[in-house]
DNA sequence: CCTGACTCC
DNA sequence: CATGGGAGTCAGG
């Protein structure tokens, strides 16, 4: 635990240092102890020790290894482990969070004090927080999730031939790029070529880069471009969408979701390079990203609505993004599970169909 | 109050 | 030339 982190890292700094402090922590890694520097902060060009550079570091050193481990737990305990329990409102014997429905540019929902929207999934330790969120005696958590939604929704708008004939079939979608990219021989090591077309898919959303998908794979600059050539030979409408796009943007000054939310991106004009490429990715995102959160707000209505004419009792509790947590009576389960499915897939109507998984369990950590 | 770090989709 | 979208919270300074 962190007492005993706490003692590792003095020992392999040499020296008591206040661990939280990056400043502090920079001036002992790369003045007292001179591992390389490999990056600088953008805004105070200070010694970066993010993740990346952390974990760089870690493969030769002990020191910045320990630091990853320690960042990670006191996160957990400070942002969750000790401030959720105070905010147990006595009245209900729960937590309730703020929804804010105006606070993103895209369209999506945020929450805050607290924010329920990123309680820890990835990590190990991180998980068993969400093993405290548990239903009402009698009652389960309901977990539906739409399945790739945003990679469904730019094959809706991209109308690109590949994409659409991969979700109508039912296909696995980052299996199906791999396939697509790689090539035989590559093919070998299917997990590996699944990971990087995961990465791949995820990235066109964003805009990625070759340098940047590049940094991600930890692989060179130039692999990086030729994947993304491959992706861009195989997958031709996206490409297309993406031009349009962006010429479009240009053109108009806005963006537009499915459902007709605008976000205006003004710099899409500017002469200055790095904020005309923010604004190019901004406008590739925002309906991708929106219609994402356009859809889920119409499920949400739908969902509560059809609840209320079923007379059921079940609530939702939570949204996620792309996920509706709903609090039901097990007697009630099958039910809920069966009709929040359909509400949710049906909420739209893409060019290829929207699919939602749903999970059952008694809290919120053994619902995946 | 800003920055940089960590958490999520 | 810089290099993946959208958020919130925490600690340090």
């Amino acid at each position: 635990h962190q007492s005993e982190l706490t003692r590792r890292i003095y020992r392999a700094a040499g020296t008591e240092f206040n661990i939280n402090s990056a400043k502090q922590l920079g001036e002992i890694l790369f003045e007292k102890l001179n591992l390389p520097i490999l990056k600088k902060t953008r805004k105070t060009g200070s010694y970066s020790t993010d993740q990346a550079v952390l974990e760089e570091l870690a493969r030769e050193y002990e020191l910045p290894r320990l630091i990853l481990e320690y960042r990670q737990v006191a996160k957990l305990k400070s942002t969750y482990v000790d401030a959720l329990p105070a905010l147990i409102n006595p009245a209900t014997g729960r937590i309730h969070t703020s929804f804010n429905q105006t606070g993103t540019a895209t369209g999506r929902l945020s929450s805050s004090e607290p924010n329920l929207q990123n309680i820890p999934i990835r990590s190990e330790l991180g998980r068993l927080i969400r093993s405290a969120f548990v239903p009402e005696k009698g009652n389960l958590l309901i977990s539906a999730d739409y399945s790739q939604v945003e990679l469904r929704i730019l094959a809706h708008l991209s109308e690109d031939e590949v994409l659409i004939s991969a979700f109508q079939a039912g296909e696995d979608i980052h299996d199906r790029t791999a396939r697509e990219v790689f090539t035989e021989e590559e093919l070998k090591d299917r997990a590996e070529c699944r990971r990087r077309a995961k990465v791949i898919n995820f990235g066109i959303i964003y805009g990625l880069s070759a340098f940047g998908l590049a940094q991600t794979l930890g692989i060179s600059k130039e692999a990086a471009q030729s994947f993304i050539d491959a992706y861009f030979n195989r997958y031709r409408g996206v490409r297309a969408w993406l031009d349009r796009t962006i010429e479009e943007t240009r053109r108009t000054g806005y963006t537009k979701t499915l459902f007709g939310r605008i976000r205006p991106i003004p710099d899409i004009q500017s002469k200055d390079f790095n904020l005309r490429s923010f604004a190019e990715r901004t406008a590739v995102n925002s309906p991708i990203q929106g219609s994402a959160a356009d859809i889920i707000k119409i499920a949400m209505i739908r969902v509560h609505r059809s609840l209320r004419e079923s007379k059921l009792s079940a609530k939702i509790l939570l949204q996620v993004h792309d996920e509706l947590v709903i609090e039901a009576p097990e007697a009630e389960v099958e039910k809920v599970r069966k009709l929040v499915r359909e509400e949710m897939e049906k909420a739209a109507t893409l060019k290829v169909p929207l699919k939602v998984e749903v999970n059952v369990a008694d809290n919120w950590m053994d619902m995946k």
